[in-house]
DNA sequence: TATGTAACCATTTTT
DNA sequence: TGGTTACATA
């Protein structure tokens, strides 16, 4: 048994497998077989006789936790190990101990979309206009309070400029809103158990007994709060494992705190330190390429990846002439690869983006194209306005004082209830201390609320209370029942609209979903199901056993690898993107994603851009990436496809090496890496109202005025750099550009 | 109150 | 470019 967990390991894999007690941090590399190290320690624990319910693993997402699941099922049948994220285990502890807490079990966990809501109610409790502060801003800005565990009056004590204290003003309203509505958002799943680890001695002994074995992965990613729990478990038992990379630290943005990895040494003494630097998954050209990238952040501790892998075919860079040629290219490119090669399936490829606005132009390209992918967005789904609605009754019959949720669906199919008879019934509720739901019960009280509105209300409240007697049924009869008795498939029946229909086929499919759920465990309640949904990340909707080809976010990319990877968009401003430039930290995490997305390739990696890219409705000028710069020349070759380069060039696109990996030195004198040329003039008619120079004053309908501040370009590619006074610094072509002189030089 | 149209908005990454 | 929200109208 135990020689079967070891057998086929380094030494160094060996030595954190069969490390027993006490801290450890494993730093390991990109493809250096961390999860096969994690899973194997678990099995290795089980071996020396830890039971099962002694050790808690974290995942990132819910789809690792399920695969870690599988694996040590595999290795150890019927162990039932504690695997989840952080946020499913805070989830979980919370509702056990929702007592001791002063909480109701049956909270509601807001998403996104909620807390937005919330805030911009909040904002209003607090009697602050939002004149500069979206409730998006403020948002941000209290979930980084909480993941740095500061609660509304700490918060406060800290403010000093007015943007922190118009903030803390909106704080607490915004606690007492999520207090009332009896729900809790992200990052409370991690701030109450952080604090109550902190506060509650006995609270803490018993989790910290419980869990005897803890073991973090992705450990690089976790904020404060998650830091805090993590310490609170393992005071007594200090055998804290942590698996991580900090060159794979992606999500500072979202308050996850590099140095928790970097100072783990410090804060857990006499713990042991192993590095896996062995990479098993990439060619030497990849990982090579990848290397040269990271190196060129300045805040790292210098570390080699190594490998026994063969050399493989080089990076390539591709370069096209605008986003549409670009998704188009691709689609084409991995079709033929997939029809000439009868060992690559589409399952083999990925195409990975730095933001989801990407994902239209490869959607239509590949529809287009007839081949299959799809977009890793797991959320999508449930976010439709149908789903999303249905899932609010099915949230406010769980927890009633859940007011986003009532408010969402109580015309919805419509009631008559407008927005003044809504005003009323908060005016009504709001001082009685409470729910609308509730309030509803005493409509014939609420005087101001007459006629339709008021039967309206009234029939909503037999609606919800007929609809408990549902709550206790399977998941999919729960949604069924919802959907019959609130007259919502009714609605959509009857509509006329080709969209209505295609609605309730979604619908459906919810309660397919549920269904599905429902019967990998028969314990499973509706409850579960609708904080599975609200606690799903992008991947774990991802279903690796089609055969197409995965399209997602380079965040959503950790984690997994493919034997061909694209990377589209690689310009300045999108990788790295626009918001990260500013700020040196910031623009070593944008080289950490690249890094990320990079490392995910086993065999060929392509990194494309355009010379060219339509964004919000007008084109610019796309840069090409400083990361492609970072690029060691005897790394990448390089592959023109735009207009441009097709006049020097007879085919559509040349290969400047023979490609493959017989001619992996072959390109270098060639002159490949080089940057691509300038784009040869094309005439075009001179309007002389066209005719920009450096110094004019210029204004546009979106930015206002501006100066030129240069000119380049010939022809259609005519461009026109100009300093807005308060949309910062653009550029235009010329042709396109919606600009009128107003002062010429 | 419901519906349609217009202006208007904002646009990274996500548990 | 497209989605959302505000406003006017029936």
């Amino acid at each position: 048994m135990e020689h079967d967990l070891l057998s086929d390991l380094t030494p160094a894999q060996r030595e954190a497998v069969t490390h027993f007690e006490g801290p450890l941090l494993i730093l390991a590399g990109a493809g250096s077989g961390k999860t096969r190290v994690i899973t194997r320690r678990v099995a290795y624990l089980l071996s020396q006789g830890v039971r099962p319910s002694n050790i808690l693993a974290i995942t990132f997402t819910n789809k690792a936790a399920g695969e870690m699941r599988q694996r040590i099922e595999a290795l150890v049948p019927g162990s039932r190990v504690w695997i989840s994220t952080f946020h499913a285990l805070g989830a979980r502890l919370l509702r056990q101990y929702a007592d001791r807490l002063n909480l109701d079990p049956n909270f509601t966990i807001y998403d996104q979309t909620d807390r937005a809501r919330l805030v911009k109610m909040a904002m209003e409790d607090a009697g602050v206009d939002n004149g500069r502060f979206t409730p998006e801003t403020v948002q941000s800005a209290i979930s980084k309070a909480k993941n740095q565990l500061l609660g509304p009056e700490r918060y406060a004590a800290k403010a000093h400029d007015f943007y922190g204290q118009t903030v803390a003003q909106i704080y607490p309203a915004y606690e007492k809103r999520l207090r009332d509505a009896n729900a809790l958002d992200f990052d409370d799943l991690l701030y109450w158990p952080a604090l109550a680890l902190k506060h509650d001695p006995e609270l803490r002994s018993e989790l910290d007994a419980r869990f005897r074995f803890v073991l973090i992965d992705e450990y690089q990613d976790t904020n404060q709060a998650q830091y805090a729990i993590a310490r609170g478990l393992t005071v007594d038992h200090p055998n804290l494992c942590v698996v991580g990379d900090p060159d794979q630290s992606i999500y500072g943005w979202r308050g996850s705190d590099i140095r928790n990895i970097l100072d783990f040494e410090r804060d857990f003494p006499q713990s042991r330190v192993l590095t896996l630097n062995r990479n098993y998954r990439s060619t030497r050209a990849i990982l090579h390429a990848a290397s040269a990238l990271i190196a060129h952040n300045r805040h790292r501790k210098p570390k080699d990846l190594v490998t026994d892998n063969p050399e493989g075919a080089p990076v390539t860079v591709l370069t096209f002439e605008n986003g549409t040629d670009e998704a188009v290219g691709i689609a084409q490119r991995i079709k033929r690869v997939v029809e000439e090669n009868p060992a690559r399936h589409y399952r083999d490829f990925a195409v990975f983006m730095r933001i989801n606005a990407l994902s239209r132009s490869l959607e239509t390209a590949f529809v287009k194209h007839r081949i299959p992918f799809q977009i890793v967005k797991g959320l999508a789904f449930f976010e439709r306005k149908e789903n999303r609605d249905i899932l609010a009754y099915l949230r406010l019959l769980l927890n009633p004082r859940d007011d986003i949720s009532f408010l969402r669906i109580v015309n919805e199919p419509t009631r008559g209830i407008g927005k003044i008879s809504l005003e009323h019934l908060k005016a009504y509720a709001a001082p009685r201390e409470m729910s609308l739901l509730e309030a509803t019960s005493e409509i014939q009280r609420i005087t101001m609320i007459k006629g339709k509105a008021a039967s309206g209300l009234r029939d909503f409240n037999l609606l919800m209370r007929e609809l408990r007697g549902y709550v206790e049924s399977t998941p999919d009869e729960v949604i069924r029942q919802v959907l019959e008795l609130s007259g919502y498939r009714q609605m959509l029946k009857d509509s006329r609209e080709e969209e209505d229909q295609e609605r309730l086929a979604n619908i459906e499919e919810l309660i397919t979903a549920a269904k599905q759920y429902a019967s990998e465990d028969s314990s499973r309640t509706i409850s579960d199901f609708l904080e599975n949904i609200t606690l799903a990340s992008d991947v774990d909707g991802w279903d690796e056993r089609q055969d197409c080809v995965s399209i997602m976010t380079l965040h959503a990319a950790k984690g997994l690898e493919f034997p061909v990877v694209y990377m589209i968009a690689v310009e300045q401003g999108i990788l790295p993107h626009e918001r990260s430039l500013p700020r040196e930290d910031q623009l070593e995490e944008e080289r950490r994603l690249a890094f990320v997305g990079m490392t995910r390739a086993k065999e060929e990696l392509y990194l494309s851009h355009a010379r060219m890219r339509d964004f919000r409705g007008n084109t610019l000028y796309a840069i090409s990436s400083m990361f492609l710069d970072e690029l060691p020349r005897d790394a990448i070759q390089s592959l023109d496809l735009s207009a441009s380069a097709a006049g020097t060039l007879s085919a559509m696109e040349q290969w400047r090496t023979g490609g493959g990996e017989a001619a992996s030195h072959g390109w270098a004198e060639a002159g490949v890496g080089s940057r691509p040329a300038p784009i040869p003039p094309t005439r075009r008619s001179d309007g002389t109202d066209k005719d920009y120079a450096e110094g004019m004053i210029v204004r546009h309908e979106r930015y206002g005025e501006g100066r030129v501040i240069e000119v380049g370009g010939h022809g259609a590619l005519r461009k026109v750099k100009i300093r807005f006074r308060t949309a910062g610094e653009r550029t235009f072509l010329v042709e396109k550009a919606q600009l009128e002189i107003v002062k010429r030089g």
